[in-house]
DNA sequence: CGAGAGATAAACACCC
DNA sequence: TGGGTGTTTATCTCTC
């Protein structure tokens, strides 16, 4: 029986909201685990300025940064023609306004719109995230304010309570690591041409920052990022209010809007939404500038072709970047990677959270952030079932003793495609987008084994890894069980459902042989049976699929684009099927949501993006081998596409800072 | 709308 | 007798 949670809010989809029947991934206590946190380069930094004050200052610069991020995000992404100063709305048909993107699989999503409308709906997720991220900066800055005002009290009626000064410094080094991520938000975006920051200006101070705590650095590094945002400037000058900032920039960039240059005659309105830039961030915003053009080049993701100037441009974007297929899923692709930083972000804000509440500093109120946006929340429809972001931010914990730490910052599953369902269900999306199990897991292998989440893949992928991860490919029941508990903690709990649901594929699938042993019965897989279990078929659009096949060729996501999110911890993409295009061919009888052999595959042919560190697969232990030999056949090509396609359930995320995949699953 | 697939629940049989 | 295993069936939900 799953236990409704409630009070934890999600997003549910507008239109099956029927019970997705989730289970609750119910904070149950624990909550440690959180992989390595290292801290930032934190400084001991406090010079002359007192330690309240250089938390504030550097609040002020997280906040800064995240104002920045977010207007750049805003003015690539959303249609910065806002109303008059209000939300930033977004121009999205109503009908779409009210669905939730982040719950929307791909599939959907094409299903349901027309690429014009995708391509809004697109841009609309992308200025709802923004201003959830505007909201939560304001909120985590309000809060922190009101935390510092009270440790200042508390400071002066008890000046014994001496562990203050570290609480001070976790705090730094906990801003100090949003801001890092922040700059690493900023620093893909801008390689992959979605944001124009000038190099030096804005990034790169605030990269130093860290380890340039003094206070006259400060002050320098001050200078130069609020030299980057002009107007903002002002805003922030006085007080940081995201608030008026929000509206701010809003009307703000509304107003700087430069002449709508008419870049984009796209059929899909799109070229409305991506207007001109604005925005401070963007330095160089020369009237005619446009957000993907910079330097010269056209900074559309995997683009980079030169264009003299905005004219060629222009052109160029209209002839190349035109409504397709391919555009449509770099776009999407664009997306995930927004959203798998903005998971990052949520993870980092959370540990933040964790530590106040730890800390006893009011312990963070779960309203800011459920609280959906205006925006949002008309599309919002809080059923509270899981506790997945339904909005792409943190939801902090219901409760003070609520776990705190990896839950939910998963990978896979918080992706997209989770999102609506975090619970038991539908993870078999992401088997069907051909999710290489086995990347992933090796992957996420330290996150699933330490978050209470749900890993996204069905049951019979999940067993057949298990067995498959083994020398001899049997396992008995019981070590299947193990296996389960061992690598995902999600398993370590509700074991009556879950251990039937494992009985009752084993029996139900004829891909899983049970072979009576000498002691006892060992479950085997049928790798023949196992690809034949699910007839090929690719989720996604198909004629996408072709075109990327053919048209895009993946290998065409250029170094940066990819290199931008291997940064972004995508390992979707990451992963060797999404770099070898070698094999674009063999996608188009793709089929198998079959792993492993996709990464076997890939192995084996050795074939491998130059710039992806080959580490990530030659850490495969598993999977190499095994593929009968009659699968293998058919079973290759599988993924390129399908996950590029797919990524949108991005199954990823590993960490930042876990960074090695994991070099062994076991 | 129907089929297929996956998840979950549960009944039941076997065996140790 | 109880627990672990297996097998089946039923019901939902979701995707196609």
């Amino acid at each position: 029986m799953m236990v409704e949670s409630a009070s934890e809010t999600i997003r549910s989809a507008p239109s099956g909201q029927n019970g997705v029947s989730s289970l609750s991934n119910q904070p149950d206590g624990g909550g440690g685990g959180g992989g390595g946190r290292e801290g930032a380069a934190s400084g001991d930094s406090n010079g002359e300025l007192s330690p309240v004050e250089l938390l504030h200052f550097q609040q002020q610069q997280a906040l800064q940064v995240a104002r920045q991020f977010l207007l750049q995000q805003a003015a690539g992404l959303s249609s910065p023609s806002s109303n008059e100063g209000k939300q930033p709305s977004v121009q999205v048909p109503v009908s779409v306004a009210m669905m939730s993107p982040q719950m929307i699989t791909p599939q959907q999503m094409q299903q349901i719109l027309s690429p014009p409308q995708l391509q809004a709906l697109l841009q609309q997720q992308q200025a709802i995230m923004l201003q959830q991220l505007q909201e939560y900066y304001k909120k985590q800055q309000e809060q922190l304010h009101l935390q510092l005002l009270t440790q200042q009290q508390a400071g002066k009626q008890q000046p014994k309570e001496q562990p203050l000064g570290n609480k001070q410094l976790a705090f730094q080094q906990q801003l100090l690591q949003m801001q890092q991520l922040q700059q690493q938000h900023l620093l893909n975006l801008q390689r992959q041409g979605l944001v124009s920051l000038p190099p030096g200006q804005g990034t790169v101070p605030l990269q130093t920052l860290p380890q340039a705590v003094c206070p006259s650095d400060l002050q320098q590094l001050w200078k130069e990022v609020t030299a980057a945002q002009p107007v903002e400037d002002s805003i922030k000058q006085e007080g940081l209010d995201l608030t008026t900032n929000t509206s701010n920039s809003t009307s703000f960039s509304a107003a700087k809007v430069s002449p709508p240059i008419s870049h984009h005659p796209l059929p899909n309105g799109q070229s409305t939404m991506h207007t001109p830039r604005r925005d401070s961030s963007s330095h160089e915003e020369t009237p005619g500038s446009h957000p993907l053009y910079g330097h010269g080049e056209c900074k559309w993701p995997g683009c980079e072709t030169l264009c003299e100037d905005l004219g060629q441009f222009v052109k160029h974007l209209n002839t190349e970047h035109a409504l397709d297929d391919r555009s449509t899923a770099q776009c999407r692709v664009q997306m995930q990677v927004v959203q798998q930083l903005e998971i990052q972000l949520a993870k980092e804000s959370e540990r933040l959270q964790a530590m106040m509440a730890h800390l006893h500093m009011r312990p963070s109120e779960p309203k800011p952030f459920s609280q959906p946006l205006n925006l949002v929340s008309s599309a919002t429809l809080s059923k509270s079932t899981s506790d997945t972001f339904p909005d792409g931010l943190p939801h902090p914990p219901t409760s003070a003793t609520a776990p705190i730490t990896p839950l939910r910052q998963g990978p896979s599953v918080i992706s997209s495609s989770t999102l609506h369902s975090v619970g038991p269900i539908r993870r078999r999306n992401s088997e069907k987008f051909c999710t290489p199990i086995s990347s992933e897991l090796a992957q996420n292998h330290e996150f699933y084994k330490n978050a209470d989440v749900r890993p996204p893949f069905t049951y019979a992928s999940l067993i057949r890894q298990a067995i498959l991860e083994t020398p001899d490919r049997q396992l008995t029941l019981n070590e299947i069980y193990n296996w389960f508990t061992r690598m995902f903690a999600y398993f370590r709990r509700n074991t009556a459902t879950w251990k039937n649901a494992v009985r009752h594929n084993l029996s139900l699938h004829k891909c899983f042989v049970r072979v009576e042993n000498v002691k006892g019965a060992v479950w085997t897989v049928d790798e023949h049976e196992y690809q034949k279990r699910r007839p090929p078929k690719m989720t996604g659009s198909p004629t996408l699929v072709k075109n990327m096949i053919s048209g895009l060729g993946y290998g065409a996501l250029n170094a940066s684009y990819q290199a931008a999110l291997a940064e972004s911890s995508f390992p979707l993409l990451n992963s060797p099927t999404m770099i070898n295009t070698s094999s674009a061919s063999g996608m188009l009888h793709v089929g198998h949501d079959d792993v492993s052999s996709t990464v076997e595959q890939v192995n084996s042919n050795g074939s491998s993006s130059p710039r992806l560190s080959p580490q990530q697969y030659s850490s495969h232990p598993v999977h190499v081998k095994e593929e009968p030999a009659e699968a293998e056949d058919d079973s290759r090509p599988v993924s390129l596409l399908a996950t590029a396609t797919q990524n949108v359930t991005i199954p990823d995320d590993r960490d930042l800072e876990e960074e090695l995949p994991v070099e062994d699953l076991s």
